[in-house]
DNA sequence: TGACACAAACCAACCAGTTGGTATGTTTTG
DNA sequence: CAAAACATACCAACTGGTTGGTTTGTGTCA
């Protein structure tokens, strides 16, 4: 963080703070304080704390990217293996973490502004749109070559898993635990192999 | 509303904007307006705006519970058609609904306030554990009838149902549109059909 | 020398919570 | 039985502190 330009240090800090402990609840003072950054400095890049936010979720989706696009999962030739790649890689993503660390900033923010504030909430499913189509194109693959006669939608399906994991970092926060969010994916990896298993012995 | 008492009121417009709003965006003032209650009769009642969310999720499950009871699901003879009737009901509940109406006062408050108001946090966890338990015993049921050597847990299987529920919630809110949600309802509805038929088929 | 990147002090509006008080019962006591 | 004592429900005005955002000034580099 400290090498960062002064921007990506903020960005980082709202990722964090956001995660934490939601946007309202997230002052621009503490922000600052984060990121080591002054008041003056935080107006200077950007014209309000929702332009931040805005701005925060195109940082959040290259920044995420970066990590899906290393996954083992992707070098599987099958592509059903790589959708279950895929979804074992999001259970992987919460080994040793803490809820801030591993649930989702987009999902956090949408559900606290999705009424009182149309562009962070525009920004956000953006975000989880533009991630939700790199599982489409998977489960699109799979389709084709495990069961091309099925009836169930694959954009549909994609943006299923995305509620899936969003719905088990509700609960996991809920909860306070960790393990309960890893509960709610292994019944998401067993919907899509029951999925492609029915759809094969047709 | 009108005829109800002054706790009552403030429980109502608690849900109201909490749900609208989240909770850190919802001031005392803001609750007093919408309940017409004066500030001085919002501290007599409650020590604090937290003391006031937590025993509104008490209210909540109260609210709620009522709704539920009503259903005509509760009647089938079988199970799993009360199970697959509770999956339908979910859906119903989203007809004609604007998405502060329809979504869960308890997940809106549960992720904003999980790691920096415990007892917030606990309280909406009881109110989820004690409704996913009532989908639990109608899941033994179903299970014990027609799947009694499925290998799947049927405790799990209930959270599960709340977090489909919950994610579905949270991506509805991201697109501000309600449809979302049923289309993930009914994913969930195929996975418990899928999760019975390949067990009978055993 | 002038545009850019910051810093520090500041501001009005708003926040949760407190104050001292009133109106309306209910319970106790001489 | 009535007066005193207490309890409940409520209210308008206020407090200390925080909020997002502004203003004004300074150092730096092309």
């Amino acid at each position: 963080m400290e090498q960062m330009g002064t921007r990506d240090r903020l960005f980082m800090a709202a990722l964090s703070l956001v995660r934490r402990q939601g946007y309202d609840a997230t002052s621009v003072d503490e922000l600052c304080r984060l990121a080591e950054v002054t008041k003056g400095a935080f107006f200077h890049h950007f014209t309000s704390k929702e332009q931040l936010a805005v701005q925060a979720t195109a940082f959040w989706t290259t920044f995420t990217s970066q990590i899906f696009e290393q996954a083992e999962y992707h070098t599987f030739e099958d592509p059903l293996d790589q959708l279950i790649g895929y979804v074992e890689f999001r259970r992987q993503l919460l080994v040793g973490r803490s809820l801030a660390e591993c649930t989702c900033f987009l999902g956090t923010m949408a559900q606290e502004k999705y009424d009182s504030n149309p562009a962070i909430r525009e920004a956000c499913f953006v975000g989880i749109a533009i991630h939700a189509e790199t599982v489409r194109s998977i489960i699109a693959a799979a389709k084709a070559r495990h069961a091309p006669c099925a009836t169930w939608n694959e954009e549909s399906l994609a943006l299923y898993t995305q509620a899936v994991i969003q719905g088990a970092f509700v609960l996991a926060k809920a909860k306070n635990d960790v393990a309960l969010a890893d509960d709610m994916i292994v019944h998401l990896r067993r919907y899509i192999e029951l999925l492609f298993q029915y759809a094969k012995e047709d």
